[in-house]
DNA sequence: ACAGGTTTAGACAGACCAGTCTAAATTAAA
DNA sequence: TTTAATTTAGACTGGTCTGTCTAAACCTGT
């Protein structure tokens, strides 16, 4: 159908608006002129701006946890998946412009009545939490750090590292947050 | 003199209001209007409203040094002073709102073209990394991780615990990164 | 052929934005 | 007192923004 196509599209172009630049920065009137679609299909399709990030905030969450399946299911060694989340991030970031995560990013951008978006950030961010703590649980590591210390380490190893990535446009933080935890698994 | 009388209203209801809302969610018109300040004053004092945030994140990390010597100086143990680096954040936090880092908050906010208020941010966040070294270096920690490997960790698990402060609005990450930490010196 | 869902181009409203300007008032310094 | 620096209120420009609307075209399934 072609309203998959167009609504692909749009969620496409605004995604990568919104990370580049950010959500408050970047115009419905840029997104269609990229997308080359009329202003009107815009608004057949989503009912407003929030609404066309709150899809596609989903939609890069489905699309990391799909990409991290991949990425992890490659690695055998169930100790190296731990890092191998990293690394995955160290992939994507290299592929997606080095601009840190699309979820700190949108909730950096939120305005004071943004409830609704904050929340929806909270479940997904904690969506990703779990993921993690799963491989964790998994990966028969030394229990230096209990699963859920070595689960928060990870997580905030990994989110210091998207900011380290936003600021310095590089990969170097991510990597030496690896180094860390290579060291207590 | 009246003259800072004026600029450090305007820096104060500013930083007050970037940090709250965000850089671009935050108008001349809302500024001046909080601080009492009329127009003109505000374009007599700040060419720009970029000028403006770039001396706002000036005093901040200024502000910054200045309270975490005091903290630290309350501190008697060299190896307590690095979780002293996060308790004071912790105690910041719960002080001005618990919305993460206004450093790392303003880079989220930058456009495409602010390249130089990005250097800008770039440079303070290396000096506030050095000043985490210097604090390292000085503890006598037990050497499981290198001086430069436990600096980027306290660094790193504090960046990710603001993230967390200012995705929850709570201090719970940063507390999980001062256990972590002190597992480790 | 027909109907309904989809897409187009573009005008439009109402609001906000950053920054400029004027002219008068206030303050401080000499 | 005179001069210069500072502050005020507010109009104004030119631009951008989200969202609405219209009227015509297009596609798709029946």
């Amino acid at each position: 159908m072609k309203e998959n196509n167009l609504r692909q599209r749009l969620l496409d172009t605004a995604g990568r608006l919104f990370y580049e630049q950010g959500y408050k920065q970047t115009g419905i009137n840029q997104i269609i002129e990229e997308a080359a679609i009329a202003r009107g299909s815009f608004y057949y399709h989503f009912s407003s701006k929030a609404e066309l990030l709150a899809a596609y905030l989903d939609r890069f969450v489905n699309d990391w946890f799909v990409g991290a399946d991949a990425y992890l299911a490659k690695i055998t060694d169930p100790k190296a998946r731990i890092t191998g989340l990293i690394d995955y991030r160290i992939t994507n970031q290299k592929k997606r412009g080095l601009s840190g995560c699309a979820l700190l990013k949108a909730n950096a951008g939120l305005e004071a009545g943004d409830d609704e978006l904050r929340q929806h950030i909270r479940i997904l961010k904690q969506k990703m939490h779990d993921y993690v703590a799963k491989v964790v649980a998994a990966s028969g590591h030394r229990q230096i750090l209990s699963n859920e210390a070595l689960t928060d380490m990870v997580v905030l190893l990994s989110d210091g590292g998207l900011v380290g990535t936003a600021i310095y446009h590089n990969t170097n933080d991510l990597e030496k947050a690896n180094l860390l935890i290579s060291q207590l698994i």
